[in-house]
DNA sequence: AAGGTCACG
DNA sequence: GACGTACGTGACCTTG
């Protein structure tokens, strides 16, 4: 039976646009730019490469754009009138593509009067009535129609999508995802969703979200606005009847041209899989150096001097860029698995010690037998000096049923014996990727690592807020590897499997180990020097070196630390909430008539607003009525004791399975306490964020809640003590806005809040205190009217003019809101007194609601991430103090934001306090001079909640 | 996996 | 004229 053919059809015109987003502007020996059209050249080069595998290419073509007139313009003239031109510095890399392409032996098709993507349409259809496969590499949302299978001659014949950006096939499910539909209606929901990019007009005030709702719900466009006449009345009635014009034009538009004559027949596009002969010449006008040796089979030859010129990038200028990573980025040689080295004897550690002293600098990476470092043992080590030069040593693997010969390894304390002084050594930089998990893990090994380099740290002081959607965060490893080396990391998945048939990493075979272990640390290698450099050019120094680098082995020490907490009286506390919440769930049931999940806000709405008959209303997508506490409180007010027994079986259920259950299952074994991990990356502002368990959130609001914070202890003859920074943003906020009458207040000694009561309402009630406290935060956060007239229970129009006295009464606030909504219009990001940075690349949206989220969150970025910034300064300064003061007994266990808890004996509590306090007070100086002072107020006791 | 709710600063 | 309206988090529950 004859091989399967399968055309690879590349999207030359988005794909350039993309490359020359993401890469750093190289230019070549000439100067002329050439950074787009690398990035072109080794996608090219990566699918040529794999022409022999399954999936791979018998054939291929790349369609170009010829220019912008099209048929669609003769249908609709405004049809890309929006496109801005291209930049300047990419203008000339247009026709290197077409270089590029010859050079590689390809062809290169292009029309007049056609758009690529129509080219692309008809050539996948022809192929695919060939009985072809055909992958169209592109991201084009538009090309998402085409995806599919049909019955070809010789079976099913299907057109998927390659994403080489961000290695994605696409695929029917993936079009789904992102449409909601089938890939045969995605052209009806591009119709209706319109693009302002191409300028198709869709339905004004239909997006994305709204489109694929309606044609999954009528199942087609022409189904959707038949039926419009027919929806209760709402304002996207009216769009749809009044936009039908336009929806039926955006459709066509939108509808790929599938019967374009073929310049060039199919067969013309076989790939022979000969090297090409100008392939060469072209690699080396351009200084494609790497890929030139690549080119040569020359793998694992030494780096030679690279031909490509960073260009000096200013900071500024790249607000646009998505990803806006255009540095110098020294060449690197592809990822290599075969290079690295599995180390199995005492003579070869040593050897790879002795380079590692020798260069002083070494990659680190731990394998273990779990995520959570308190609990995990060590399975091995990896180093990496260079790109591809990297070994693993495996210390833990075997010994388990499965496998009953353990493979040849060194003798864990042996390794560790001769590790250690290379961890421990001033003079050798240890860079890791999160390395406050592997600095915990060795510190359990009884190696004290320092000093370190940390990628994921770096990554999120270059580029907190850019990921904008990014799960875990954007700085994990492989998204990094993606993102800045375009290289996918062999993952978890791939080499211990998932669910049932997951396996420990310490059953891995060693070859596949070292393949995954030595991966990260060469990984972790490449992105620090991809990383660091970017430090400097973009003004991140100073909050990696003087703010959060320093903070790695502090955090770490917490963690180890962790905190005792009473079991017993959290089981006493969990049997007392079960009782009552057993006795109210009767109750509520009495009440309602019936038995039903009181935990279902579901089933509670439709009992409460349904079956009884209160008034609420139905809230957003889901259809589902609202149930939340303000909703309660308000029925409870009207006198509906049911909502009242919901509050308190809420609160108590609460309490019990966040809280007093899962503190106990918390309780390491062999600590007997309780250890958090905590993010240094979690918080866009630069804030800690605190998991496994949450210790950032231990009630405090309710004295019910409090009597989980008894439960915090201290050992023996210890106490706890809690310090606290008093009103640390508003002082913030004061001192950045220049805000004189609170600064005097604040130097004062004065309370903030009466303050800001006598200034806004003449005179201080516990009413007028409350209302200007909630107006004090709400400055902080980013105030509207309508958010401060919700919580004030009063009209827009009154919320409206309490912001107006307060602006008038604080000269400066309104100042301060405007400069920091310009600066970071203009370069998309805001800075703390620090000058860390966060980003906000939805800043400038055209959606509204989207655009007010990012304005308020910019106002509070600055004012939350510098007080994040002086408790970090406070942190790190803060043993080296107590110790140097004598007082090493005592140890610092947890942050909770503007508040440090620590354990010492009783006897140090005198000493300490006031060492405590200064370090606290004066953590900002003396990179910044505040014009108010920090108050720090401390508390000691025998729990956490009698310390305050 | 998502949405709702609620714990904290 | 409607949208949804306070910033930053994490955990648990129910439901699809």
């Amino acid at each position: 039976m004859a091989q399967q053919q399968h055309l690879y059809l590349v999207d030359g015109s988005s794909y350039i646009f993309r490359a020359y987003h993401r890469l750093p502007p190289l230019t070549d020996p000439e100067g002329t730019p050439v950074g787009a059209v690398y990035g072109y050249t080794t996608m090219l080069w990566k699918l040529a490469d794999d022409l022999d595998k399954a999936e791979g290419p018998t054939h291929l073509a790349v369609i170009l754009d010829k220019d912008s007139q099209s048929f669609r313009n003769e249908i609709y003239p405004e049809y890309k009138a929006n496109r801005p031109e291209p930049p300047e510095d990419l203008r000339p890399q247009f026709p290197l593509i077409r270089d590029a392409t010859r050079a590689f032996s390809l062809p290169c098709i292009e029309e007049q009067g056609l758009e690529a993507d129509d080219l692309i349409a008809s050539y996948a259809r022809a192929a695919q009535r060939e009985g072809w496969n055909v992958t169209i590499v592109s991201s084009d949302k538009d090309l998402m129609q085409l995806v599919g299978e049909v019955d070809g001659p010789n079976g099913p014949a299907r057109i998927d999508m390659l994403d080489t950006m961000k290695s994605q096939r696409i695929y029917i499910p993936e079009v789904e995802e992102k449409f909601g539909v089938a890939p045969e209606l995605v052209g009806d929901v591009l119709a209706l969703m319109g693009d302002s990019v191409d300028n198709i007009p869709g339905i004004y005030g239909i997006g994305p979200k709204t489109a694929s709702k309606l044609i999954a719900e009528h199942g087609s466009l022409t189904a959707a606005l038949d039926q419009a006449p027919e929806m209760k009345t709402s304002k996207l009635k009216e769009r749809l009847i009044e936009g039908r014009g336009d929806a039926e034009l955006s459709r066509i538009l939108v509808t790929l041209k599938e019967d374009c004559e073929l310049p060039e027949p199919l067969d013309d596009f076989k790939l022979d899989g000969v090297p090409p002969e100008p392939l060469a010449a072209f690699l080396e006008k351009h200084g494609f150096t790497s890929l030139l040796r690549r080119l040569d089979a020359g793998k694992g030859s030494p780096d030679r001097p690279n031909n490509l010129n960073p260009v000096k990038q200013e900071t500024a200028s790249d607000k646009g860029a998505p990803e806006g990573n255009r540095q110098p980025m020294p060449e690197m040689p592809a990822v290599d698995r075969s290079a690295y080295e599995t180390v199995q004897t005492i003579e070869r550690l040593e050897h790879w010690v002795a380079r590692a002293h020798a260069s002083q600098q070494v990659a680190v990476d731990t394998e273990t037998t779990s995520l959570d470092c308190m609990v995990c043992d060590l399975v091995g080590v990896s180093l990496a000096l260079g790109p591809n030069d990297a070994c693993y040593i495996p210390l833990g693997h075997g010994g388990s049923d499965m496998f009953a010969e353990r493979p040849e390894q060194i003798e864990m304390s042996v390794a560790l014996a001769v590790l250690k002084p290379l961890l421990e050594n001033d003079a050798v930089v240890k860079i890791f990727q999160n390395g406050k998990y592997d600095l915990n893990v060795l510190a359990r090994n009884g190696i004290e690592v320092s000093p370190i380099e940390d990628t994921m740290i770096i990554s999120f002081d270059l580029d907190a807020g850019r990921s904008q959607d990014g799960i875990g965060g954007g700085h994990g490893m492989d998204e990094l590897s993606e993102r800045h080396l375009g290289h996918t990391c062999l993952s978890f998945k791939d080499i211990c499997g998932t669910g049932k048939k997951q396996i420990p990493f310490a059953e891995v075979p060693l070859d596949k180990a070292t393949e995954y272990a030595a991966e990260d640390a060469d990984v972790t290698w490449r992105l620090f020097q991809h990383l660091k450099p970017r430090l400097a050019i973009e003004g991140g120094t100073k909050i990696y070196e003087r703010v959060d680098r320093p903070l790695i082995p502090v955090v770490a020490s917490m963690e180890r630390e962790g905190i005792k907490v009473d079991r017993a009286r959290l089981a006493k506390l969990s049997e007392e909430f079960a009782t009552e919440t057993a006795r109210l769930e009767k109750e509520i049931h009495q009440l309602a008539g019936e038995e039903f999940t009181v935990g279902s806000p579901k089933q509670l709405g439709d009992i409460l607003f349904d079956k009884l008959g209160y008034k609420g209303g139905r809230k957003g997508k889901s259809g589902q009525y609202s149930t939340d506490q303000s909703v309660l409180e308000k029925l409870s007010g009207e006198g509906a004791d049911i909502a009242k027994l919901v509050l308190e079986w809420r609160h108590l259920a609460k309490l019990k399975s966040t809280y007093t259950d899962a503190l106990q299952a918390q309780i390491n074994p062999d600590t007997g306490r309780v250890h958090t991990s905590y993010s240094l990356v979690g918080a866009q502002t630069g804030r800690l964020s605190s998991t496994d368990p949450n210790l950032q959130n231990i009630p405090i609001r309710t004295a019910i809640g409090r009597q989980i914070r008894e439960a915090f202890v201290p050992e023996a003859g210890n106490v706890l003590l809690a310090a606290d920074y008093s009103q640390i943003e508003l002082r913030l906020a004061a001192h950045m806005a220049d805000v004189e009458t609170l600064k005097e207040a604040f130097a004062a000694g004065e309370d903030i809040h009466s303050r800001t009561a006598t200034e806004m309402f003449g005179e201080v009630t516990r009413d007028t205190r409350a209302r200007a406290k909630t107006i004090n935060f709400a400055i902080l956060y980013g105030i509207s009217r309508w958010g401060l007239a919700g919580r004030l229970e009063v009209e827009p129009d009154e919320a409206q003019a309490m912001i107006d006295t307060y602006f008038q009464r604080f000269p400066g606030i309104q100042r301060y809101i405007m400069e920091t909504l310009e600066t970071v219009r203009e370069r998309g990001y805001s800075e703390t007194l620090f000058g860390r940075k966060t980003w906000f690349p939805r800043i400038n949206s055209k959606n509204q609601a989207e655009r007010q989220g990012s304005e308020r969150a910019a106002i509070n970025a600055p004012i939350q991430g510098t007080s994040a910034d002086i408790i970090k300064r406070a942190m790190a300064r803060m043993m080296p103090a107590l110790e140097d003061a004598g007082l090493g007994r005592v140890r610092m266990l947890l942050q909770v934001h503007d508040e440090l808890v620590f354990e010492l004996p009783e006897e140090d509590v005198e000493a300490a306090s006031p060492i405590i306090e200064k370090v606290m007070a004066e953590a900002a100086r003396p990179a910044v001079e505040l014009s108010v002072p920090l108050g720090v107020e401390i508390g000691t006791g025998a729990s956490w909640d009698a310390a305050h």
